[in-house]
DNA sequence: GCCCGGTTGTTGATTTTTCAACAGAGGGCT
DNA sequence: AGCCCTCTGTTGAAAAATCAACAACCGGGC
């Protein structure tokens, strides 16, 4: 809608993702993070609620955005497609700096769920389009792979990336293709 | 005072001269440039009257900027100080883009006029401080240290800048060399 | 010719942002 | 303890930016 709302909303998360790779998240205040943005500090709360609503919206943007990036085509789950998972490694490759820093902060809990709450809904909704073995019970299903999927890319992410995404999506490749092969009737 | 007239002015300057890059100044709507700024079209007429006075200002703008660059320490002139003679053809070499552009537009004269006003001032407030040799006038010795200084200058820009930065200073301070000689009592 | 589309510069109502001020909480220092 | 300073979260009035609409203009194409 008003051009004012996104811009000053875009503005602070930038400031609050520019100090996050500086200082750490408790030392930060209100004041610095509007100054940072070239913004009063009254509009920070007119957007977030306090630091920590801040915290929140920033990692779901990242997330949302990580998305949109890597899985152009809606339905398409990056789990169960080589390319849309080669996109995913390599985003995160380019946004290192952002994502080593949430997992090492304290909002690891808190980014982990919302990685695994934003991969659970486009997982899900692709099982459904697919005719499951019938054996497979669905959620465990989804569960299994959420959890393996979002473990791989933590470790990946907070051993500094030891291996480059290519290797990572190709040894990651290997393991879905055997567990696919029994998926499906 | 207000961060926001700051911020939408530097930001329609900023989106103007990335277009200026581009296309030709003439071709140019202002929807183009509110657009370039994300800025509402009414916001430009808020600040400028219309483009050309966009465009006086983004010259009035940059070439003080240059000045602020260039000559730190107030008082001290460029044109009579070899260090601040170095920061200007350096300051110049690194946003040549800009000044060619407005050097071979339309704005050639406006824009070459501005910069005469604002050495006179900068080297008429010099040549007050120190005492000059008593039989040259002060009008005429500014104004044939300002055709020399800003005339080398445009030559250098609008021909591409075929020196760099470093031969032009020395060359120019040579001539200056011999000239000061005769300057002071 | 005439009409169509886009541009210009302006207007007024609405929304957002700014600023200054506030009270309250907390931390550090004497 | 008290004092000082800073941060927090909130308030209201003022300033600005936004949006939609306007009349007027221009240039190209039918």
């Amino acid at each position: 809608m008003d051009r004012r709302i996104q811009k000053s909303r875009q503005a602070i998360m930038n400031a609050f993702m520019r100090l996050m790779s500086e200082k750490d998240f408790e030392s930060m205040t209100v004041n610095q993070i509007a100054e940072e943005a070239n913004v009063n500090r009254g509009t920070v709360y007119l957007h977030f609620a306090d630091k920590y609503d801040l915290l929140d919206q920033c990692m779901e943007d990242q997330i949302n955005q990580l998305l949109r990036n890597c899985m152009p085509e809606e339905g398409v789950v990056h789990l169960t497609s080589k390319t849309a998972l080669q996109r995913t490694f390599e985003y995160l490759e380019q946004h290192a700096s952002f994502y080593s820093i949430m997992l090492k902060s304290k909002g690891n809990a808190v980014f982990r769920s919302q990685m695994e709450t934003m991969f659970r809904q486009s997982l899900s909704e692709h099982l459904d389009s697919i005719n499951l073995d019938r054996k497979l019970n669905k959620d465990i299903t989804v569960q299994f792979f959420i959890s393996a999927g979002v473990g791989v890319l933590e470790w990946w992410i907070t051993h500094s990336m030891p291996y480059p995404a290519s290797v990572m999506v190709e040894q990651y490749w290997n393991l879905l293709d055997r567990i696919q092969l029994q998926m499906f009737e």
